[in-house]
DNA sequence: CTTTTATTTCGATATTTAGCTAAATACAAA
DNA sequence: TTTGTATTTAGCTAAATATCGAAATAAAAG
């Protein structure tokens, strides 16, 4: 858990796993969202690799990385509930 | 949110605002908790002061510091809903 | 006014981190 | 098998961070 949080602690990391939420993406389709190098985006990755929260799936010379929804989910969730946080109940609660 | 977040990222800090979830407490009787020296402890409710997490009030010779519960909430809280996090329904909740 | 107690600031050091360029690797295609 | 494309590794630097002991500050107590 406390990799997690250090994960979390970087923009361009919590933006990746955002932009990860939609559809899994390539190294190469996640680094053009950002003003960084390529090595300095594949050391990113790696940060989020060693925390569990992606995994990377090569195919050919692409690698595409997934977002592990669950390990982000029981590190926020199991954290803000020793706090007593209840979400705010949404729109899609409602239906 | 960023602060919050780079707030996070440190174990001790982590604790700290665990404990503050209790009760306030003054920065002697926190860093007893920690196996570091006072300073370090002074310089992580810092960083904790600078993310706006606790606030500090000085009675006589003593510093207290109390958690400012909203602002942490509303960071993970904010963070979790972007991935579409339910919260797990307690006990409490039920009753 | 001097001493004691609680805490913070200062100054130094060691470690970690984010970033870069250049080089290496892994495949696919020609 | 040479070339091209995608990505990572290596090696580096600069900046940020965590830590310490010693000194400074703030307030109360004697």
């Amino acid at each position: 858990m406390n990799s997690v949080f250090k994960a979390l602690s970087d923009p361009t990391r919590r933006k990746v796993l955002v932009l990860l939420r939609e559809r899994p993406m390539t190294a190469g389709e996640l680094s053009e969202q950002f003003p960084v190098s390529r090595p300095t985006m594949s050391a990113h990755f790696n940060v989020l690799k060693e925390a569990d929260l992606i995994d990377a799936e090569r195919r050919g010379t692409t690698v595409t990385y997934r977002l592990k929804l669950t390990v982000l989910e029981d590190a926020l969730l199991g954290f803000a509930q020793v706090f007593g946080f209840k979400p705010p109940s949404s729109k899609e609660d409602e239906k």
